[in-house]
RNA sequence: GCCGGGAUGGCGGAAUGGUAGACGCGCACGACUCAAAAUCGUGUCUCGCAAGGGGUGAGAGUUCGAGUCUCUCUCCCGGCACCA
């Protein structure tokens, strides 16, 4: 037996899996399909550490067994290449965000080759590719034509470092900018938005048909923030009447007040002096500055009145900050006997507080004439950004025609080369200093017209990517309706970190795509695993500035690609986060060379003593893969191997079912001592391993034995024995017997498990 | 405040209501070696020489039997949050 040298043989077999095309994507419809997917990356100058790979490293296993057990497999990976890091890097050096892509690219490739992951790279997308966001933009238009997307003056978050607007989704939990934590401004501006909010529901809804872990879809419903309440309107003397909403019409006989925004026309229309200062300042504070406070400030709007709608009482109004102008009508009946907000700004005040008589909803409603009203807390998808790097949002905009979509014939529309790619800052993106690619003609009526130079937002490509993936080379269409039926919808998604956004958007464009007729499932993606993330040795996140990251390529050179995929199998269940360990690598590391040295014990006669072992092997193995429970998987074989190491022995047909159970995990070591045994063709084609029930447990079984609940030791007999024999085996074992009363008041006797004998 | 998920050795973690701590790391001792590494073997929750006792965040409960089920509480992680 040679040494096990990782280097030659995982060589040799990259190698000639890539020259034999044996991951190639199935074309056998006959199979049952499975599409997995993972979280395409987006392709940074950083290159990969030890943590990107594991999502890959486990939907690699899965889609390994899925073709042993005979399905068609899609496992296809690409590139999400459009954003602000390749942009700023270019504006740094001067180089084109291609060039740097491209770069980019290629060392994630080599870096996930080495690996040995089984994607089918004939299947591989980038959505920079203009052949790819052809269909991004035409995905646009659709929007556009059903009067999905639409344009909007009102005020947006901006971020003054990255100079561009931003959609709610992208800013920190504290409102500053994801990107670079700057505080986000409020900016009038021309935006393009998407109506995400007339999905609410089906998203909100449809989440109950999704196998995806609960905390995903919590996070999704709290992101939507459905709430149902009333409208009610309110007389105001001196005033258009103000309509409030409110979940909780039944307080209605507690109003005493109502509270504006400082956006509501009725405060900025006001001419008194103390209300115009108030408006003012609030309107100059940041989103946190006016949400992080905790005490209440306001000013009582003079020479207005509402009326009570049943009392027919006069009540004060008030303008506060505490009323967000950006949920429901940005006007609230303050209830300060119940609602503590609305009592702290009554105390601040000084605004009358009586005690609520509460009545029926339905009752309320009638008496005010109220409507049944559903808010929400999402916003529409602000989807402009005035960067460089992303893709041209195809409409121009004529004089004559105004905002005209361009013609699906012409797209895609490209993206010009430029001097610069900073952003102007004036809200213009840097494509609108170039002229030649600014000005063009009206495709209505030919007349001069401008095309529209923002681009879209980072999320835009990655919305729909998972259809490019079953038809990658598809020039008219966004994918042959016969690969879409064929392979969609995924079966399993992968990954982390993008919880709300990447899904949300992702599911609302999909059921767009439904709807037109595109695709014919409502959801994307039927199952999620959401993985967690690997943190340094150290325990903190792995990044250049702690110094504290390790990258694939020095762990596989040192330990091998197939002890490094185990070993991030069996670090601990898939979804959590764990810190990692070299040391525990060296662990995998030693399973992987004792399963290699178990080729010395191999005999050409069947071992019936692995029967057992072997049996409930193949059954873990499989069943824990399908569930993602990759590390009882990988401890199950271990606990495999020391039942080899110990007999020294093991039937040749035994080994090659257990390199089978290996494969997914270690492919390069197994697929080389599968060739040892003698065969010719992979082992990775090979029909899964099936077991045999009865053979799943043993013959002699261990009883545990308690008096009274408590464990006084064991019996070992034949399964199946019955209480009398149990009881026998036990009056024979001296230790036993001090312990058991010979005349116990109750036995509970469960077979082949346990005996309790209560005295 | 609301919602979701947790708490098990020195560490990562196992346990259909049925012998808690599988598997791995680490550690200790032993074998091999001139020696070391590698490898192999033995041990490793805790108190105790032993017999035996205690033990899965705390407290109660259900049960012959609870890490697992129920209730109360503490703490940790994540999401939302002046959302009316």
């Amino acid at each position: 037996m040679s040494e096990y040298d990782h280097t030659a043989i995982e060589k040799k077999w990259q190698d000639e899996w890539a020259r034999s095309g044996i991951y190639k994507t199935g074309t056998d419809s006959s199979k049952p399909k499975q599409y997995i997917l993972d979280m395409f990356p987006y392709p940074s100058g950083e290159g990969l550490h030890v943590g990107h790979p594991k999502g890959y490293i486990a939907t690699d296993v899965y889609s390994r067994m899925k073709r042993m057990q005979g399905y068609t497999v899609l496992h296809p990976m690409g590139w999400d290449a459009f954003g602000l890091p390749a942009e700023n890097f270019a504006i740094k050096n001067k180089v084109h965000p291609r060039v740097a892509v491209d770069k980019n690219i290629s060392n994630f490739k080599h870096q996930l080759s080495l690996i040995g992951l089984d994607y089918d790279w004939a299947h591989e997308i980038n959505t920079t590719d203009p052949a790819y966001y052809k269909w991004t933009q035409w995905i646009f238009i659709q929007l556009l034509k059903k009067g999905l997307a639409y344009e909007s003056f009102e005020p947006i978050n901006w971020c003054p470092s990255c100079q561009t607007g931003l959609a709610n989704e992208d800013l920190n939990a504290d409102g500053t900018c994801e990107r670079c934590d700057s505080v986000v401004e409020k900016r009038p501006m021309r935006q393009w938005v998407l109506r995400i909010k007339e999905y609410a529901d089906r998203l909100l809804h449809d989440l109950d048909t999704l196998d995806w872990p609960e905390h995903i879809k919590e996070q999704q419903r709290n992101w939507i923030g459905r709430s149902e309440g009333a409208e009610i309107t309110f007389a105001v003397e001196g005033a258009d009447p103000v309509v409030v909403f409110t979940t909780r019409p039944d307080t209605l006989m507690g109003v005493t007040f109502l509270v504006v925004a400082p956006e509501h026309a009725l405060a900025r229309t006001s001419t008194d002096s103390t209300v115009s200062t108030y408006v003012r300042r609030a309107l100059g504070k940041s989103e946190i500055e006016r949400t992080g406070q905790k005490a209440k400030t306001g000013v009582l709007l003079p020479s207005v009145r509402a009326l009570h709608p049943v009392t027919q009482e006069k009540l004060p109004i008030y303008v506060a900050d505490y009323v967000l102008a950006t949920y429901g009508t940005a006007a609230i009946m303050a209830v300060p006997d119940l609602d503590e907000r609305d009592g702290e700004f009554a105390r601040t005040v000084g605004a009358r507080v009586a005690e609520t008589k509460l009545m029926s909803a339905d009752e309320a409603l009638k008496v005010s004439d109220g409507v049944r009203k559903v808010q929400y807390r999402i916003q529409d998808w602000v989807f402009s950004r005035q960067r460089y790097w992303g893709e041209p949002i195809p409409v121009v905009h004529c004089e004559k025609d105004g905002v005209v979509p361009v013609p699906e014939a012409e797209l895609p529309v490209t993206l010009p080369d430029v001097e610069h790619y900073e952003p102007t800052g004036t809200g213009e993106s840097p494509l609108a200093n170039i002229e030649t690619w600014v000005n063009t003609k009206c495709p209505v009526c030919g007349a001069p017209a401008k095309r529209e130079t923002n681009t879209m937002p980072q999320w835009a490509g990655s919305s729909w990517y998972w259809l490019r993936f079953m038809d990658p080379a598809n020039n008219s269409a966004l994918v042959a309706p016969e690969n879409e039926k064929r392979w969609g919808p995924v079966d399993l998604y992968v990954g982390g970190d993008h919880a709300v956004r990447h899904l949300i958007y992702a599911r609302f464009w999909h059921k767009f795509l439904f709807d037109i007729g595109v695709v014919h499932t409502i959801e994307p993606f039927a199952r999620l695993e959401f993985l967690g993330f690997i943190l340094a040795e150290d325990g903190r996140k792995m990044s250049k500035r702690w110094a504290n990251v390790i990258n694939p390529n020095d762990v596989i050179d040192t330990f091998g690609a197939d002890a490094f995929r185990t070993y991030e199998m069996f670090m601990g269940p898939f979804e959590n986060t764990i810190a990692w360990s070299t040391n525990g690598l060296v662990g995998t590391r030693r399973f992987i060379e004792r399963l290699y040295r178990a080729q010395e014990y191999v005999v050409s006669e069947h071992v019936p003593q692995l029967d057992v072992a072997l049996n409930a092997t193949i059954k873990k193995v499989g069943d824990d893969i399908a569930d993602f429970k990759f590390n009882t998987a990988v401890s199950q074989m271990m606990i495999l191997q020391n039942e080899i190491d110990t007999i020294k022995k093991i039937g040749k047909d035994q080994y090659a079912t257990y390199l089978k159970l290996v494969a997914p995990f270690a492919p390069h070591v197994t697929e080389e001592l599968w060739h040892e045994l003698g065969h010719t063709s992979s082992i990775h084609l090979e029909p899964w391993p099936e077991y045999d029930e009865a053979k799943l447990v043993s013959n002699t079984v261990t009883i545990a034995v308690q008096v009274a609940g408590k464990t006084r030791g064991t019996v070992a007999l034949s399964r199946g024995a019955g209480e009398e024999e149990v009881l026998s085996a036990i009056f024979s074992d001296p230790k036993l017997m001090v312990h058991a009363p010979e005349k116990p008041t109750k036995v509970v006797f469960v077979k082949d498990r346990i005996i309790n004998l209560i005295p």
